[in-house]
DNA sequence: GGGTGATCCTGTACGC
DNA sequence: TGCGTACAGGATCACC
């Protein structure tokens, strides 16, 4: 499930396989996969070059030729491929852009969940999702104060308020449950009650942590795997995340699974104790 | 406007 | 072995 150290991995394969390519001809397999007229997708990026990759969050933005940007969002399974035209397809290949020097840009998707949106190259600010994310997470762009803001205006827990991507961009359920056990941070704490020490821990450890696993180049989950089909190489340093039955890599304790706002939540009942307060909620 | 739950979708795991 | 069912989850939408 591609997080942010997966979508920006992607985006530096991609960049390196795809750069300055020309499609010639576009095959959508899956019209749900395009929001938006599919007629219209491929009419307009016909004869297109991709001339820059980006990344905002966890969305790829594939800046065309004629001011054309296409915003695609992996969700949980998607993964780009840049292949021969000859090479067979698959059953989860759900749309091609084939070059005109005989190679392909491929997207294969097994849960058909991802996305892909053509837009006028600014008007981001119109692409629902993208237009309301937070800040990113590095220490340029995400400040203490305005994380402090941000968990006031949420009584929920803390574990679905990180989630929210108007939070802070880019943070998924694997890289949630990894800092919020790194900070001790009990995941069913509601937002607003963090105190301000516990803040600035939680802070500085998803930008370290978002920061050691872009390095490790993703997180090897189920499915992920890079531009190149290679799988990452940071689940050996997951703390918490499906590690439900096994020791607390800090204090021994049996690593616990619950549910929370819908997700699979794995954490330390030693290490992350909810507030007294808080305690009777749970 | 915030919080919660349903929905999309299919491979995998598990029980019978 | 084969079938049925539960589960996994990011973003969006509807509803309260």
């Amino acid at each position: 499930m591609p997080e942010l150290p997966e979508v920006e991995t992607v985006r530096q394969g991609l960049r390196n396989l795809m750069l300055h390519k020309t499609i010639a001809t576009i095959q959508v397999r899956w019209d749900k996969i395009i929001k938006g007229d599919t007629a219209q997708f491929i009419a307009a990026l016909k004869g297109q070059t991709f001339e820059e990759i980006d990344r905002r969050g966890k969305y790829l933005l594939f800046r065309l030729s004629h001011q054309l940007t296409i915003v695609s969002h992996l969700r949980m399974e998607g993964k780009y491929r840049v292949v021969p035209q000859d090479q067979p397809l698959t059953k989860h290949t759900h749309v091609i852009f084939n070059f005109t020097d005989g190679s392909a840009l491929r997207y294969l998707d097994m849960r058909k969940f991802g996305r892909m949106m053509l837009i006028k190259t600014g008007n981001e600010a119109q692409v629902p999702g993208l237009n309301k994310l937070g800040p990113e997470p590095t220490a340029a762009d995400f400040s203490v104060t305005d994380f402090t803001q941000q968990l006031q205006w949420h009584k929920k827990a803390i574990k679905p308020t990180l989630l929210d991507q108007t939070t802070v961009a880019g943070l998924g359920n694997i890289y949630a449950d990894e800092v919020l056990w790194m900070s001790k941070i009990n995941p069913l704490q509601p937002a607003n009650t963090l105190s301000a020490a516990q803040i600035k821990e939680l802070h500085d450890n998803i930008i370290s942590e978002l920061k050691r696993a872009t390095k490790a180049k993703g997180t090897t989950i189920r499915s992920y795997t890079d531009a190149y089909g290679a799988t990452g190489g940071f689940k050996m340093a997951l703390s918490v995340y499906g590690r439900e039955g096994t020791p607390c890599p800090r204090c021994g304790t049996t690593i616990k699974k619950i549910k929370v706002g819908q997700r699979g939540t794995h954490f330390c009942p030693q290490c992350q104790v909810l507030p007294v307060k808080q305690e009777s909620l749970s």
